[in-house]
DNA sequence: GTATAAACTTTGTCATGCCTAAGTTTTGTT
DNA sequence: AACAAAACTTAGGCATGACAAAGTTTATAC
């Protein structure tokens, strides 16, 4: 059985990893609170348990086995989330905390108690792909809202931060995953994207923007104002989330 | 906050004080599977901190601040296995290991919401009563199963053993919280005692019956062999914990 | 290209919580 | 009462995982 420590740099080091190619010992410090030093010291048993290559001074990759370790937390932790918020009703800006502490003390049992009464879920409550027991996870098909160019509609399938401010933001411009959005309008210089939220008109920031995913509707016939220079990922359209 | 092995440790002093007057260092190694060397240790630890009084060979009592500590992890422990038992739907049987481990990791705002969730529940999957926050417990009038006398009925209405095994083995006989059971016979020196539960007549051991708790009917007019020597506490009747 | 800053590692230390081995106190037996 | 066994404590040690301080390597600036 792994250490909570443990489990907590491996999955720094995936978050940093996927990035970057590579975790810096500054950034794990950093995401983990503690010193480089710390940092050090456990890059080099990981290493030696072969869950992680060590290249002095140039940070820490993954072996297939830490990856493994990594995904399998991920799975724990976005499982975790989904059954507090289908249970206990928690709202996603006060997942996150909870499932960090439960992530090492739930075990695997009730984990897998979870899946099947959650139905086999492929994503969580912010939108992100709950990887399956051999690890794999459902891509997802989705532009960043900062990239869209204006009169497209979309909706929001997932938001990449955690931070409960950020996300209360969020819920404030009535923005949660599965909402159905038009952008009207987008200022010059990184300026606000002006978006039609139901029947709501609000203003976003680009910084904001680039951590919301969104699947982006095919172009209806009507006439529309093309930006070809605006590049995007596919836009496969998927279902929402299931909430309850 | 307090380490998981503190938590722990008061627990288990907790519990052996409940039944003696004092816990020996013996005892306690023995709960936590720990040496008898770790367990003096750390309740010069707990002294030290105020949380127990160490009399040097004579073990440990809580002291007020000790117990108000133990009530709150029995309170959180209790309210996870109602909760597990709720949502997953754990039997009875599987549901204190998991409670263990959960209980040093989940946050009082969680098991405030699972409060809540449950309907601000009394009892937990097992019978036993869920201190409140102030620590008060709603006492239980009931009998041990072993102490009934011939004739009597009555509702199980508690269990005292965790042991998987012992519970698996109740399943069996079809004894569960609530259960309804008349007294059929009761064999002489320490034999087993003759139930009716349902429609099925079974047979247990002094030592199990021991364990379960029963809130015995109040006889009713049709005459019934009465066995005054037999000593039993109160009769209320009370309803059993409401299960989904 | 050299100096300085930033990133990183090494070394030694500390707290926690466990252990073994040895010594002490209490209890039980005769 | 005296001895042996059981219960308990003390002393010393070890693993984990953090830290600070000092030294090394890499990046940056001029």
């Amino acid at each position: 059985m792994l250490s909570a420590s443990i489990e907590d740099y491996i999955k720094a080091i995936y978050a940093l990893q996927t990035d970057r190619e590579t975790a810096s010992t500054k950034r794990i410090a950093e995401r983990l609170g503690v010193k480089m030093a710390s940092v050090t010291g456990m890059i080099k048993h990981l290493a030696a348990e072969g869950y992680a290559k060590h290249k002095p001074y140039r940070g820490a990759v993954l072996t297939e086995r830490g990856k493994r370790v990594a995904l399998g937390m991920i799975r724990r932790h976005r499982l975790i989330e989904l059954f507090l918020a289908s249970t206990l009703g928690l709202s996603w800006d006060e997942l996150h905390a909870d499932a960090e502490l439960l992530e090492h003390a739930v075990s695997d049992r009730l984990i897998e108690r979870m899946f099947e009464y959650l139905g086999r879920p492929q994503f969580d409550p912010h939108g992100s792909p709950i990887p399956s027991r051999d690890g794999s996870m459902t891509p997802r098909h989705s532009s960043r809202l900062d990239e869209l160019a204006l009169g497209d509609t979309g909706k929001v399938v997932a938001v990449s931060g955690r931070d409960p401010e950020f996300l209360r933001y969020l819920t404030d411009l009535n923005l949660r995953i599965g909402s159905k959005i038009l952008v009207r309008d987008r200022a010059p210089f990184n300026g606000p994207i002006t978006l039609r939220v139901g029947s709501r008109t609000i203003a976003i920031g680009h910084e904001a923007a680039a951590r919301i995913r969104v699947s982006v509707d095919a172009p209806t016939k009507g006439a529309r104002k093309p930006k070809p220079e605006v590049k995007r990922g596919s836009r496969t359209s998927r279902r929402a989330h299931k909430r309850r």
